[in-house]
DNA sequence: CCTTTCACG
DNA sequence: ACGTACGTGAAAGGG
């Protein structure tokens, strides 16, 4: 008989934090009578999410009963420093109990007790009773009540995602019992708990002390053991704090407890409580999931009326004069090769929609989505443009795209599916295409005309009601240029490169493949001698055997789930065995082999013998492109070994050749704008080699003194570093110097760009308050972890505060150039056609007569795209093949 | 589906 | 004491 399954929940953690993981976002979570619902929301995304993968027969929710309890009384300073808890959040528990109950969960709290204890107590009488348990909570301190049958899951990054611990994964992780925790934690203290530890004791130290010694009793009873230190001095003049804090630290595992396991069956979900309460808080998400509408919300999708299009009533849309929305559904991410399922046309009442695509080319559409005087809405123009294309349609005239307007709003809800996108900007009328086409292997496109017609309808009206709200709200963040002076005509210029495509010589890579198929061969052999067995050396947990345990190897690094074999660490190992040569040059072969050689290969279009990527618009964080299937923004250059990829690239005419611009150091150029730092500003307008002059600051040099190549080098890092929103720890990392060394030279760039140093705090500071940070062209990106308790979250946040500007401005500087490129190549009518971005860089293909042309135009309209207070510069190569391209 | 590794700017 | 450089995508192994 399968085990009986118990859920036991850490209410009082889990809803603070759910409470603080939103708190950024505290006011877009309120009711229409003004409460705070995000802490509430958050419990119902968890238990969701927990009961999707654990199906319990018994579940109970435990709270604290109130703030004093038998730990207070014992130690007046227990939880003593703790803020009050915020009057937005109290005001929450109630409609959580509610919630609890209406889940069909059962609650609990005892006066004396915390929620802990009575977890604690729950789950041992559960491991005797042969229950499997979980435990969920968002407090790491749970872990001490970890079994064979009990797991407890605590909150790793919002309410959902878990890290799941068991004794094995415990010892794993921290190298102790659950048990031991418990004297860990007595040992360290608990600063939120408020309570010390011993002295000087952290983490690290305990969890060594506790292997040591097994316990805080083994400590005692080996104290004189242990040699002279001030650490022993500590450890026997704070016993008594130990002790109690040990105390403080146990979960108690036999509170007085009234309930029975027998009393906590699970009762699942109680429909008409769940509605009622939903209603009153606004979850109109939530609701829309019961297929419920929300009062006074839009209509259901199935509400709405359509017309199917045939050959005979298509004359009808000849009415279509004004504003129209239009969605052609193409069912793979891929829209250079998807088939085309159907498609909706309409506005206001009328909407028609079809399977057959190819009514989309009689005059009377092709017309109307080519006439550039009648404004197209839809989702996703870009697709649209090249999916017509491929129908031998010419589209113009976009006026809103719902996917770039939205990732314009907010790059952190970017998905791209129509529907979801929909619910982020509260609008149910439109389920999302998951709910009507399935998931993974199950998902297609319905049969049934009702089912997939309604959908499609209910795309096109989603896209039309949508356009106010989300239009007002670009003019209300000044982003109305950004989308209709670059987003929206990049997303024209962008189809065509995609279109265009670029030639590889399929020939050149099969060579290339023979010769490393050969070289891999050999490789392999004298690795399997060298290693005295054969095994597969592409898998990193077999290789790590071999290596660390096997060979005795060194270990340098551990990953989460084992050794860690990366490029860094068998650097490292290099010269202790011959192994390691072999296998850094087998990793570099295979990875040319697999990605570049059979991954290139496998699409290359046979009808052109192009590659046509796509580009990502609106996926990034910081207004980058992407490039997917393939990736062409990262061909090897670095190593002679791959760049020899390149020379498959090449023109797709005779006597053409390719020609390649990129803008030179413009991130370090746009610091220097955005900071306005003087001295940074100075050398680029005085031309000079930025790395070379910033190491002659930084290392304070003197006029007649040479600046080695090492201390470029060392400058380069720090430059980077500063644009990446450096640590010491960072750079310390990246040029192999001690972290002191590199603080030093953190500290030497301040003290010679104040400007920079002033900027880093001013953005920080302005991304706390305003919750954003902006680019040049006020493209944004939110960061709600700015003001997180979490060390390192907070940390991130305030590296991509600084980052974000920079590196999004670059992306908005090779956004305009384009945009005016393509115009430039039409209005001159030149042949040469753009082919690929590659961040900085602009590649083109041209008839060899153009050439001297494009020398002069493309670095003209790159370095003139915006103006800012130090000059741009662009650099220009041309050659046969990518691979030849040489500067001129 | 997730993790590790490695390719690019 | 914390735990790290910023932004991406693809392949492979292993659950």
């Amino acid at each position: 008989m399968p085990k009986k399954q118990l859920l036991l929940i850490d209410g009082n953690s889990i809803v603070f934090r759910a409470f603080y993981a939103m708190h950024t976002q505290i006011d877009r979570f309120t009711n229409q009578d003004g409460l705070h619902t995000a802490a509430i929301y958050g419990f119902k995304l968890m238990l969701d999410h927990v009961l999707d993968k654990f199906h319990p027969d018994a579940a109970l929710v435990a709270f604290d009963a109130g703030k004093t309890t038998f730990r207070t009384k014992k130690y007046a300073d227990y939880k003593a420093e703790r803020a009050k808890t915020p009057e937005e959040l109290t005001e929450q528990l109630p409609y959580v109990r509610q919630l609890v109950k209406a889940s069909g969960l059962h609650s609990y709290e005892l006066k004396n007790y915390e929620a802990d204890d009575i977890i604690g107590t729950l789950a041992k009488r559960a491991d005797q009773a042969g229950y499997e348990t979980l435990i969920v909570s968002g407090d790491r301190d749970l872990t001490q009540l970890a079994t064979e049958t009990t797991t407890v899951a605590v909150t790793k990054k919002g309410v959902t995602q878990t890290e799941h611990f068991t004794p094995e994964y415990m010892m794993e992780k921290l190298g102790v019992t659950p048990t031991q925790f418990i004297d860990v934690k007595a040992l360290m203290g608990d600063s939120s708990d408020n309570y010390p530890g011993v002295t000087k004791i952290g983490e690290k130290t305990a969890i060594s002390l506790i292997q040591k010694y097994g316990s805080l009793d083994g400590i005692y009873e080996n104290i004189d053991e242990m040699k002279k230190s001030k650490r022993k001095e500590n450890l026997i003049n704070e016993e008594d704090i130990a002790r109690q804090c040990q105390d403080l630290a146990r979960i108690r595992r036999d509170a007085p407890i009234e309930v029975k396991l027998a009393d906590l069956t699970y009762q699942g979900p109680q429909q008409e409580e769940l509605v009622e309460l939903f209603e009153k808080l606004d979850f109109k998400s939530f609701l829309a999931k019961m297929n419920i509408t929300p009062q006074g919300g839009q209509k259901a999708a199935a509400d709405i009326k359509f017309t199917e299009l045939t050959e005979s009533n298509i004359g009808e849309l000849s009415k279509l004069k004004s504003r129209i929305s239009f969605f052609l559904e193409m069912p793979d991410a891929n829209y250079h090769v998807s088939p085309f399922a159907g498609f909706v046309i309409g506005n206001g009442d009328h909407w028609w929609v079809s399977r057959n695509v190819d009514l989309l080319t009689t005059p009377v559409i092709k017309d109307l989505l080519e006439n550039d005087q009648i404004q197209k809405d839809t989702f996703n123009a870009k697709a649209h443009y090249v999916g017509l294309h491929r129908l031998g349609i010419d589209l113009q005239g976009i006026g809103f795209d719902l996917l770039l307007v939205s990732y314009l709003l907010n790059t952190n809800d970017n998905s791209n599916d129509l529907g979801q996108l929909a619910h982020e900007h509260d609008y149910y009328g439109v389920q999302s295409d998951e709910e009507v086409y399935g998931k993974g292997k199950g998902r297609h496109i319905p049969d049934d005309d009702q089912v997939f017609f309604s959908h499609l309808a209910a795309k096109g009206r989603a896209i039309e009601e949508l356009n106010a709200k989300l239009s007002k709200k670009l003019h209300e963040n000044e982003q109305w240029a950004l989308y209709t002076d670059i987003e929206r005509p990049l997303s024209l210029v962008l189809a065509n490169m995609e279109i265009a495509g670029v030639h590889v010589d399929a020939t050149t890579l099969k060579n290339m493949g023979s010769k490393l198929k050969e070289r891999l061969a050999e490789l392999e052999q004298a690795i399997y001698d060298e290693a005295g067995e054969e095994f597969n050396i592409n898998s990193t947990k077999q290789l790590g055997t071999i290596l660390f345990e096997k060979l005795q190897l060194p270990v340098i690094k551990k990953t989460k789930t084992g050794y860690s074999t990366s490029v860094e660490v068998l650097e490292k190992l290099q010269g202790k065995a011959l192994i390691i040569d072999n296998i850094l040059v087998y990793r570099q072969i295979a990875k040319i082999q697999s990605t570049y050689i059979t991954g290139l290969l496998k699409v290359i279009h046979s009808s052109d013998q192009k590659i046509h990527t796509r580009y990502l618009q609106t996926l990034t964080q910081t207004g980058r492109l992407s490039s997917v299937d393939p990736n062409l923004q990262n061909i090897p250059v670095r190593l002679e070994e791959g760049r020899k990829i390149r020379k498959a690239f090449k023109p797709s005419h005779q006597g053409w050749k390719i020609f390649s611009s990129d803008y030179s150091q413009v991130e370090l150029r746009v610091l220097a704008h955005v900071t306005g730092d003087h001295a940074l500003q100075q050398d680029f307008i005085d031309g000079k080699d930025i790395h070379e002059s910033t190491a002659r600051r930084i290392f304070n040099l003197l006029p007649d003194e040479q600046v080695t190549p090492n201390m470029r080098r060392q400058a380069k890092a720090v430059n980077f570093g500063i644009v990446y929103g450096i640590s010491d720890y960072g750079l310390s990392q990246n040029i192999h110097v001690s972290r002191k060394q590199a603080h030093e030279f953190i500290q030497n760039y301040f003290k010679e760009f104040p400007g920079v140093k002033e900027y880093i705090e001013n953005i920080v500071k302005k991304a706390r308050q305003q919750g954003y940070v902006e680019t040049i062209t006020h493209r944004r990106r939110y960061l709600p972890e700015i003001n997180s308790k979490n060390f390192s979250r907070r940390s991130f946040a305030e590296r991509t505060a600084m980052n974000t500007p920079i590196q999004g401005s670059a992306a908005d500087i090779i956004k305009i150039a384009m945009i005016r490129m393509a115009d430039k190549l039409r209005d001159e009518g030149l042949h040469a056609k753009m082919l690929l971005q590659i961040h900085d860089e602009l590649i083109f293909e041209a008839p060899e007569e153009e050439i001297p042309r494009l020398k002069e135009l493309v670095p003209k309209v790159m370095d003139s795209a915006v103006k800012l207070d130090v000059p741009l510069k662009v650099e220009s190569k041309v050659g046969d093949t990518w691979y030849d391209l040489k500067k001129f």
